[in-house]
DNA sequence: ATATGAAGTTGAACTTGTTCAACTATTTTG
DNA sequence: CAAAATAGTTGAACAAGTTCAACTTCATAT
């Protein structure tokens, strides 16, 4: 059943008759994603919002110097957007690759629209993800700015144990916003 | 009329009746905050969100070692608000001062709930209003790992001209995380 | 099982940014 | 207006993080 994890998630942020729950999720299908597979790649058009049920994604851009920049790792229990492309219909900046074999609940955007049209409940839900989201990347900025690279690197992992553990120090790097090499420098250090 | 630019905020995210807006911006109250006055300081509940019709405000926290890290600033047209405090009752981890003698209207937490019950479509204006952060917020964490400090310097200065000038030095440097005494020496170089 | 490629390690030289201290310029306050 | 506080500048020594290159280890595909 699929769509448990996803109501689960709905329900921590409001709350929801179980009939409206169920029309909601309706408009989410699962699609399988491969190991490697990319669910969006950077210039196109991003119709779709997703619900990681399994697996893990990385979501990244890739600058005029040709550098990855990972803005965060989805694993279960997680969203995958891009909502400045979705939001205005914009070539995106962002890939989301699936780093293991993966299944994604996806919505697109002409269900979602209809949704907030019908269910009010669905614009205060998204209201809500959205700045529970804006803190989360506020305090991640601050850290940036407050804490050395190795002490982003033990912030990480201590935090993230569950992402930690499915990726490579290259893209932990790419998410510190450190060289590869560095971060394998920080790991041999004393604690 | 300070409502006249609220209003014009709003209808730049939603559409809106003439009725429901000025039903929503009666909600508001003026306050002047004078220079160096503290509209919230780090320790207390912020219960109001704010909207900045004059003036200049700086967000920013104060680490364990005493720096000063901006989150951002606030100058006429932007919103003032601690999500996290106001969402949650939690004590706030930021400080909000007043660069100069300043206008804001507030709305308080009891208000702003009652709006959002009262009108689905504020539900749906700060939605749209978060995730547009969001993403300036996303933008802003690839810009710190992509660019140098000095071309994040000149990306300020470029990209917000009207902050700028109403600011010093040491505030920008501890807005793009560096130290005042580096920024002095990035404006020496040859640009 | 082996070859290929990607990920991780290490070192040396380098660049970016920090720290501290001394000084100058500009604002603020009485 | 004068005094005091705050903001900005500069230099020298230092620390944090990068680059490049060579090497090792691990994973993947055939």
């Amino acid at each position: 059943m699929p769509y448990q994890l996803l109501k689960q998630n709905i329900q921590k942020n409001i709350q929801i008759s179980t009939n409206e729950l169920d029309e909601i999720c309706n408009n989410f299908e699962l699609k399988i994603i491969n190991k490697k597979e990319f669910l969006l790649t950077q210039g196109s058009i991003f119709n779709y919002e997703g619900f990681v049920i399994e697996g893990c994604f990385r979501i990244f851009t890739i600058d005029k110097n040709g550098n990855e920049n990972t803005l965060y790792f989805a694993v279960k229990d997680w969203w995958l957007m891009d909502i400045d492309s979705f939001m205005n219909q914009s070539p995106s900046d962002l890939n989301i690759q699936a780093l293991e074999n993966s299944k994604v609940l996806l919505i697109n955007r002409t269900n979602k629209y209809s949704l907030y049209k019908l269910y009010p409940i669905v614009e205060k839900l998204f209201r809500i993800m959205s700045q529970k989201a804006l803190v989360a990347w506020q305090r991640r900025l601050i850290r940036n700015h407050s804490q050395t690279a190795k002490e982003r690197y033990f912030y990480f992992i201590k935090n993230y144990p569950n992402i930690a553990s499915k990726i490579s120090n290259k893209q932990i790097a790419s998410y510190l916003g450190i060289t590869h090499e560095f971060l394998s420098k920080i790991k041999k250090l004393p604690k």
